[in-house]
Parts: structure tokens; C-alpha cells; sequence
DNA sequence: GGGCTAACTTAGGAGCCGATAT
DNA sequence: ATATCGGCTCCTAAGTTAGCCC
């Protein structure tokens, strides 16, 4: 990894996975425990621009760590209290849980707008207005148009074909270079319509729901119908001859609590089932599941013995394998139809795409990091516990026989289909819609817009943050630097978590004091910060860079009189700082500087590592590169694959054979050239000439191999998918395909151009971000 | 304004599946 | 024909944000 992709500031990022981390955990591992320990003390931040306004606010954040202000006793008081809240958590979690178990269905809601706007939906289609469907989102100006009588029927015919005079899409949000992007768009649509009934038929399947105008109201669709979710297959019982032993010896467990223990034999082999939380979690909660006859006898995990019943699993799955062709395409079929039945749900007039239709299975909870509550059960999802969202004139989904929803509401406001609360953080679940709808996608598209009004204003909102840093108030001083930091290094918002709920990760606002180090002068550089915390999903950030000597005093003004696990920007938190930004631009919050940073940063780079002679695998890798430094600076990491190593070598292996290959064929058209020399006939320069263009072939496999083992290695533990799917403009991608002639797939793969099928459709080569 | 939480986006890993090597 | 590999899809956890209630 080289300095190409500094964005301008010079900073080392080596984040690290694998073995660094876990021994970074271990570290963490030390860390919270003292962190528990120890508790923030109000009183030591005498900070010297304080005011009275700074007061309330920390006041509020340290709400319940103050109470520890006289060290000692306070801390089991502390404790105490915190047990408690933790009880009173549980309760309400289990009350929650519970009530979810009951099927009592809820009152129906009544919301006005359901019935006010879903006649829309069902507009049945003018056959005489030649193929122009009236877009459900012309609702807001066309109320008149729809009568009592639609109101109960379903639309007659599900658009598949896009409007063919569909009107250009007002989007407040643009700018006005789509202007221009639609009138072209509009000529080539033209033509396509003259090009006759064939050429339809693949562009018939595509909705340009880009071109159509989106809903204003807040409403997310006007008809809605789908299937219902796919449940869990219900458990199986092991055959007999799988034993469960415990204590060497063999014991035949009662239906609930063998399910569950297969959930842990099928894990035998992973480093979870090694962990203490791990199993301690999976025991508490599989002994929930037992008679009180096996609560009785199992009473140790260490004396169980999974190993018989995790080879029966192993020898099934080998089996599967080993299926027939035919047994394989049954299987294949039937889950063919399964999402043909249950995958696709109609909205508006057309059928999308569901993203996951099926329910999760039940299982063990597999939370990342040092989560304290992974190995508990994660329960058997029933009708019972779901909620189903769709029109009221829909057909609505019919639970399996013998049971019910737990309710049925039609909610427009919303995009899901179907919820259900889970067991083990009480969070609700959703099913919702692929990224290729027209749902996710406008939002999606949006999301760039927004990213692009911010690149309008980024100079202005710097120069207020670096007034900002010189701020009378402490407040205002700790929101600038953090929003310098989300700034210059994609930092995420960081909200701040339940402790012993979740891995304790952070971001930005949740920043403490034990997550940087100030170096008043490392190396060749003055003020040197560095940072070494874990982010979401438990992935380690560590960077160091130089900053400008008043953010320098700035922290060290904020380090002043703090223990190390109190909070680095203890005036601060994401609530504070999204409000801060939505005054500065409307729709600004702190997670469009990622999406903003991402996206400019590639656009910078495409235009600085394409070099317009090169051939289109080395332009890839640049683009590759590109890429790359983007996933760089939103340090969006990788285990190494397990492969890596071999994968390497084999490919290794495939240069050196193509590299003699090489020198076989130049000595061949040597030869064929000292033939040509001597006789100088046809003959022998068509010879000369076919020799030319095998070593001009074999150079190019050559050139394509070695341009893909640096590809590879240089992406050894950087992931270039969130990037590419989260935070990249689309449109920046399609603009430098277009511009060098690169086909779309080498970029996209075919999920990849559904999600961005808009951003094909509506750049061209000159869109700039 | 804080606490709570619904709704939605972002995230890495597991495991499947089809292409290619043997 | 079978084994291996690498990309892709699926899965679901873990974030962010807005909006409600008090």
C-alpha cells in the first residue's frame, strides 16, 4: 500500500485484523473490566471555558455516572443501580417478548391516509391511452381522478413495462445537470420505440421508476400485496442411532432440548463454542428447554458430549453433496418456486423483488466481538409472533393453517411487509424489499444527492468548524474537532450503547480518552494523534495522523483531568452533532460525510490513476485501486481469506508458466523471422506474422495475470464491496466506463447493475459528483 | 433536551454454486 | 468425473437517524 491514496493528508492506516486484533481484544478485554470499575467522575472535569449551558448537558450524559463521584462507596452504589436498571430492562424486554407471544391482536389502525391515498394502488390502467400507465405517484395531484369503486379492487394488470411517455421526474433534490441527463435519455428512448416489438421485450421487464415522480406526502406506496414470509422448516428429530453422551454416557434428550442442542453441535468446530460467554450463555438458555429431569442431571456443559451428533451432521451435509443431479435440481426447482411464490410482492403496480422473505431460523446468537450475549438461543419465530403490513384492499397473507398473525396493519408510511420482535436485544426484524425496487433505490439515489449538495457547501461547514476549534465554549470546541475527525477520516457518528449489551465498539462522538494518544512530535512530524479503538462490527481502527497544532490543544484541553475510559468528547454525542448539522444544511447528518468522502475521494482518484494509453485490466486495476482507497478510508477490512496464501501461489505458478510460454514463443518468432530473412516469401511473413501476434497474445495473458496478483495482493485484507454498494456514487462508476470504454460487468456484477440499474440508465461520461 | 425505540442503512462472514483444473 | 477455487448470494448483526413522549 503505497501513498497513492492519501486524499491529501498524509496518514498511515493500517488497521489489522487476525491475530493483531485478537491480541487488541485481549488488551480490550483488561480494559473493560477496568472500565466497569471505574466510573466517570463529574467533578474532575474542570474544564476551562466552561459555562454555565455545558453544565446541563453533561450533567444529563453522565447521568448515571455520577453517582460515583466519591470513588469507593459510590461504586457499588453504582453498581447496585445498575443492576437494577439492567432488571428493570430485562423486564420490560420480557414483557415485550411476552406480549408478543400473545395473540392478542391489537385494535386495527385507522389511519386516515391509508384509505385517503390507497385507491391510487388500484387504478386500473387506460387501455386506450397506449401503453401510458398513470404513475401511482401522480396521486398527489390526481386524487379526483380515482372513485369510490376502485377503492376495492386490485390493480388489474401488474406493470411490467416502464412508461413509455413517462414524464421526466421532478426531483427538488437535483441539480441541474440531470436536466440535460433526461433530455438525452428521452431522445434514445425514441428511438428504441421505433426499433419495433423485438428489442421490447428485454426492455419491457425494466421499470424506470427514475423517470417517475416520487411521493411527496411522506407515504412510501399506495397498494401493497405479497405472500407473507417463509417460515423455518420445523425441527427434525435426530434418528436414534445419533447419541448425545453426558458423561460418557449415552442419554436421549427430550425434543426441545435436543433442538437446541444440535444448534451447538452443528457449531462444534467453530471458535465460538471455545469461548466462556459463549457457553455459559448456551447453557443458561438451553436449560431453560430441558425437563426438569434433564435440568437435573445435565448440569455441567464441560461433561457433554456433542461429537456423535455433530459427524451425523457432517456425514449429511457430505451426503448432500453427493446427491444425484436430479435430487439437485429438485431441490433447486423447489426453491425456484419458493421465491417465485413468497419473493416477489406487488407494489404500486409492479412486482419487485423481496430482499429476505424467509424467517430467521432459530439458533444460537452470533454476536461479533466480545459480545456478552453471544451462544444465547435466538428463538423459533411463529405466525403468531408476526406482524404483517399491507394494503387493506390487498389480498393479505395467509398464515399456515392453525394460526394467525399477530396482527395486519396497513401502514404507508412504512416500507416493510412483515416485522417481528427478536428475543435476544428485543430489536425488531424486518422484511423489506431488494435493493433493486423502486423503494430502496430512490432512497438510495437520494442519499447521493444528498452527499452532492454537501460537496456545494464542504468549504464553507470547514471553515466554520475550524473557527469553531477557537471557540469560547467547550461545547462548541468539542464539536468542531469531532466533526473535523468525521471529516478527514470517515469516522462513523458513534451513538452511544448500553454497557454489557452490546461489544463495547465506538465511533466518533463516543470516542474516550483511552482511544487516543497525542504525540507532541513523532518521527519527522509535529502533533501527531493516534488512534486505536474498535468500530462497528468489532473491526479495529488504528491511524495515525498529524493535525493542525489547534485541534492538538484542543484535545489536550479535552484529555485534561480525565481518566482514561472517560469520554473524549464528554459535551458531545451524535443527537447534538446531527442537530448542529442539519442547521448547517438541510439533510446534513454525520454519516453523509462518509457517502460524501467515499464518493469524492473515488472520483478524485479515477482521475488520477487512469492512464488513457493503458489497456482495460490495467485500467481496472486502477480503478481497483481507486477503490481501494476508498474502503481504506472508511477502513472497511477483511479477515485474509484462509486461502490467501495458495491462492497466491497458484497464481504465482500461472505467471511463471505464461512467462516461459512467453520466451518460447518470442524464440519461435525469431525463428520465423530469420526464415522470412532468407527466403522472403508469402509464405514465411504470414509465418512471421502469426508468431508476432502469439507473443503479442501470450503478453497480454501475462500483463492480465501479473495486473491480477497485484490486484490481489493489495486487497489482502481490504473488503471493496461496502464501498462499492454504500458508499460510491454509481453514477461516478458508470461515468468512467463510459468515458474509457469499459464494459459495465467488469465493474458490476449482475446484482450490483440491478441495484444501479438507474445510475446506468442516467449517466453519462461527463457526470461529475 | 433526554430517553426510548422504530425504521432503515451498513457490515462482514458463511456457505453455496458454477467454472476451471486435474 | 471429481476436486478445488473464487465469486456471489444470503444472512443477519450492528450501526445511524428521526420522531415520539415526558
Amino acid at each position: 500500500m503505497s501513498g497513492v491514496y492519501g486524499r491529501g493528508h498524509s496518514q498511515v492506516n493500517c488497521g489489522s485484523k487476525g491475530s493483531d486484533t485478537h491480541k487488541h481484544k485481549d488488551k480490550y478485554k483488561d480494559k473493560e473490566h477496568r472500565h466497569k470499575e471505574h466510573k466517570k467522575d463529574k467533578e474532575r472535569e474542570k474544564i476551562k471555558h466552561s459555562n454555565s449551558e455545558h453544565k446541563d448537558h453533561s450533567e444529563k450524559k453522565h447521568k448515571d455516572k455520577e453517582k460515583l463521584k466519591h470513588s469507593n462507596g459510590s461504586s457499588d452504589k453504582h453498581r447496585e443501580r445498575h443492576k437494577e436498571k439492567d432488571k428493570d430492562k430485562e423486564k420490560r424486554r420480557e414483557e415485550k417478548i411476552q406480549s408478543s407471544y400473545l395473540d392478542k391482536p391489537k385494535k386495527e389502525k385507522e389511519n386516515g391516509y391509508v384509505r385517503d391515498t390507497s385507491p391510487a394502488a388500484i387504478k386500473s390502467e387506460p387501455e386506450e391511452d397506449n401503453g401510458f400507465y398513470p404513475s401511482p405517484h401522480h396521486i398527489k395531484t390526481s386524487k379526483r381522478e380515482y372513485d369510490d369503486e376502485e377503492f376495492e379492487h386490485k390493480p388489474k394488470k401488474v406493470k411490467v413495462e416502464h412508461d413509455k411517455k413517462a414524464k421526466k421526474r421532478k426531483h427538488e433534490y437535483e441539480d441541474d445537470e440531470e436536466e440535460e441527463d433526461v433530455k438525452h435519455k428521452k431522445k434514445t428512448k425514441d428511438k428504441k420505440l421505433t426499433e419495433g416489438k423485438k428489442a421490447k421485450k428485454e426492455e419491457e421487464e425494466k421499470w424506470k421508476w427514475w423517470e417517475e415522480e416520487r411521493y411527496t406526502d411522506g407515504s412510501k406506496w399506495r397498494f401493497l400485496e405479497h405472500k407473507g414470509p417463509v417460515f423455518a422448516p420445523p425441527y427434525e428429530p435426530l434418528p436414534d442411532n445419533v447419541k448425545f453422551y453426558y458423561n460418557g454416557k449415552p442419554m436421549k434428550l427430550s425434543g426441545p432440548a435436543e433442538e437446541v442442542a444440535t444448534f451447538f453441535a452443528k457449531m462444534l468446530d467453530h471458535e465460538y463454542t471455545t469461548k466462556d460467554i459463549f457457553r455459559k450463555n448456551f447453557f443458561k438458555d438451553w436449560r431453560k428447554e430441558m425437563t426438569s429431569e434433564e435440568k437435573c442431571v445435565l448440569t455441567d456443559l464441560n461433561k457433554c458430549n456433542f461429537s456423535e451428533m455433530n459427524e451425523y451432521f457432517k456425514i449429511q451435509s457430505e451426503a448432500k453433496k453427493q446427491m444425484s443431479k436430479e435430487e439437485k435440481l429438485k431441490i433447486k426447482e423447489e426453491n425456484e418456486r419458493l421465491l417465485q411464490e413468497y419473493g416477489f410482492c406487488i407494489m404500486d403496480n409492479h412486482k419487485e423483488r423481496i430482499g429476505n422473505f424467509r424467517i430467521e431460523p432459530p439458533g444460537l446468537f452470533r454476536g461479533r466481538g466480545d459480545h456478552p450475549k453471544m451462544g444465547m438461543l435466538k428463538r423459533r419465530i411463529r405466525p403468531e409472533d408476526i406482524i404483517i403490513n399491507c394494503s387493506k384492499d390487498s389480498k393479505h397473507p395467509k398464515p399456515p393453517p392453525g394460526t394467525k398473525w399477530k396482527e395486519v396493519r396497513h401502514d404507508n408510511k412504512v416500507t416493510w411487509l412483515a416485522s417481528w420482535t427478536e428475543n435476544i436485544q428485543g430489536s425488531i426484524k424486518y422484511i423489506m424489499l431488494n435493493p433493486s425496487s423502486r423503494i430502496k433505490g430512490e432512497k438510495d439515489w437520494q442519499k447521493y444527492e444528498t452527499a452532492r449538495r454537501l460537496k456545494k457547501c464542504v468549504d464553507r461547514l470547514r471553515s466554520q468548524y475550524r473557527d469553531d476549534w477557537k471557540s469560547k465554549e467547550m461545547r462548541i470546541r468539542q464539536r468542531a474537532v469531532a466533526l473535523y475527525f468525521i471529516d478527514r477520516l470517515a469516522l462513523r457518528a458513534g451513538n452511544e450503547k448500553e454497557e454489557g449489551e452490546t461489544a463495547d465498539t465506538v465511533g466518533c462522538c463516543s470516542l474516550r480518552v483511552e482511544h487516543i494518544k497525542l504525540y507532541p512530535k513523532m518521527d519527522e512530524q509535529e502533533y501527531v494523534v493516534e488512534f486505536d479503538f474498535l468500530g462497528k462490527d468489532s473491526i479495529r481502527y488504528y491511524n495515525k495522523i498529524p493535525v493542525e497544532k489547534r485541534v492538538f490543544k484542543n484535545l489536550q484541553l479535552f484529555l485534561e483531568n480525565k481518566q482514561p475510559e472517560d469520554d473524549l468528547f464528554d459535551r458531545l454525542n451524535t443527537s447534538i452533532l446531527n442537530k448542529h448539522l442539519q442547521e448547517l444544511m438541510d439533510g446534513l447528518t454525520a454519516k453523509v460525510f462518509r457517502t460524501y468522502n467515499a464518493s469524492i475521494t473515488l472520483q478524485q482518484q479515477l482521475k488520477e490513476l487512469t492512464c488513457p494509453d493503458e489497456n482495460i485490466p490495467a485500467k481496472i486495476l486502477s480503478y481497483n485501486r481507486a477503490n481501494r482507497a476508498v474502503a481504506i478510508l472508511c477502513n472497511h477490512q477483511r479477515a485474509p481469506p484462509k486461502t490467501f496464501e495458495k491462492s497466491m501461489q497458484n497464481l504465482q505458478n500461472k505467471i511463471d508458466e505464461k512467462q516461459s510460454q512467453l520466451s518460447a514463443a518470442r524464440k519461435q518468432l525469431k525463428a520465423a523471422k530469420a526464415d522470412h530473412k532468407a527466403s522472403h516469401n508469402d509464405k514465411s511473413k504470414k509465418a512471421v506474422e502469426v508468431k508476432r501476434k502469439a507473443v503479442q497474445r501470450i503478453e497480454e495473458q501475462l500483463m492480465k495475470l501479473q495486473v491480477q496478483a497485484t490486484d490481489r495482493e493489495e486487497n489482502k485484507q481490504i473488503a471493496l464491496g461496502t464501498s462499492k454498494l454504500n458508499y460510491l456514487d454509481p453514477r461516478i462508476s458508470v461515468a468512467w466506463c463510459k468515458k474509457w470504454g469499459i464494459p459495465i460487468e467488469k465493474i458490476y456484477n449482475k446484482t450490483q447493475r440491478e441495484k444501479f440499474a438507474w445510475a446506468i440508465d442516467m449517466a453519462d461520461e461527463d457526470y461529475e459528483f
